[in-house]
DNA sequence: GTCTATAATGTGATAGAC
DNA sequence: GTCTATCACATTATAGAC
């Protein structure tokens, strides 16, 4: 590896734990320069100006948000042990990066035609037939008579939603339901690859 | 209402829009200002400074947060009719006033010591007992043998994450799943508050 | 109470030496 | 490629007239 890739990747990782955590108007050149070890001047020679390292940072967080996770719909298994399998991966990679998601939706609503174009190019690299894939799937098994006669948007969005909310809002939930305990609401999180599954399952087995 | 309290409140009003759509960092009083349609000094001789102001804006969005929604736990009603209206008048909530969830999360994760007091305080004015009002309900059907058992802090978070992330992670999720087609999106948060009682109901239901 | 003008500082960005 | 020094401007906050 050069020198330059070196550097250039260094002014990257600083540059994602600061903006991940300040956001985009919060963060400061100079937060990231000390952070990376280097001086600010050098942010601007690798990258020319805030925006375009935000735009560096989003490019690669993003698709954490959307994980490769979804990669396990393509996998060749039962549905529901698809389900679980998501799920459980989902909930894992919500606990890894934590403020990913926050981040992202965040950072994506005050600025959505910033971001627009990187969310379509990673989407349609990754993902863009994974939702129609679990549309057929679904249906499929409704036919089989396995499942309940349900919309696969509101079942994927409900599982969607079940695993990023908690992470999400974990700041505030933990201080509400659990007296601001970190342990306990890990426990909680942990607790919820199964609950969720088992919650899901029920909801929609035939 | 004297002349005062009138700009006083207007300047509430308009600082409520900014900081809500730009978030704290990236408001700027000079904005606020225009949005009042008043001087930026005027700002300061009310609200002395940019983050008392905040503080202001806070403490009265918040408790949309956790609406008055919660309320409707108090009720002497059927607990899946409870259920059913909760999660109506949550959506509803949540529609109306789209921006707030993710104002409130994404604030306070960047500041939690800052609003630590203000949601303790709100909290225990509304809902303190709401959660473990909740629990003994979830508890009482159990033994009843009307849903199966549940630890009710899964049910809860459950029901909150199925409300609330749809309309926090909008902007992704009807670009993703809906080709941001704004109508199609309303329509399905209008269906979800049918589905998603369903949804629960035959996930718990024995 | 409300305004204009301005101070005081913060911040993104560049120039230029090495 | 990396640094120091500095510019140009944005932004919070205050002073002081009315």
């Amino acid at each position: 590896m050069t020198k330059k890739e070196s550097t250039e990747e260094k002014i990257l990782q600083a540059a994602e734990e600061v903006f991940v955590e300040k956001g985009m108007s919060g963060a400061r050149m100079q937060g990231i320069a000390d952070a990376a070890g280097i001086n600010k001047a050098l942010l601007h020679y690798y990258y020319r100006s805030k925006q375009k390292l935000f735009r560096a940072v989003f490019r690669k967080v993003f698709p954490r948000f959307l994980p490769e996770v979804l990669q396990v719909l393509t996998r060749d298994m039962p549905f529901f042990e698809k389900i679980e399998e998501f799920i459980r991966r989902y909930i894992q990679t919500m606990q890894k990066h934590p403020h990913v998601p926050l981040f992202v939706i965040h950072e994506f609503s005050r600025n959505p035609d910033e971001f627009a174009d990187t969310i379509v190019e990673v989407i349609s690299d990754l993902n863009l037939n994974l939702v129609e894939l679990f549309k057929k799937e679904v249906e499929t098994e409704i036919k089989r008579g396995t499942i309940i006669e349900i919309d696969y948007r509101h079942l994927f969005v409900n599982m969607i939603s079940m695993c990023a909310f908690p992470v999400v809002g974990r700041p505030i939930v933990q201080r509400i339901g659990f007296e601001n305990n970190q342990r306990d609401y890990d426990r909680f999180l942990e607790q919820r690859k199964t609950e969720v599954v088992k919650f899901i399952i029920r909801a929609i087995k035939k």
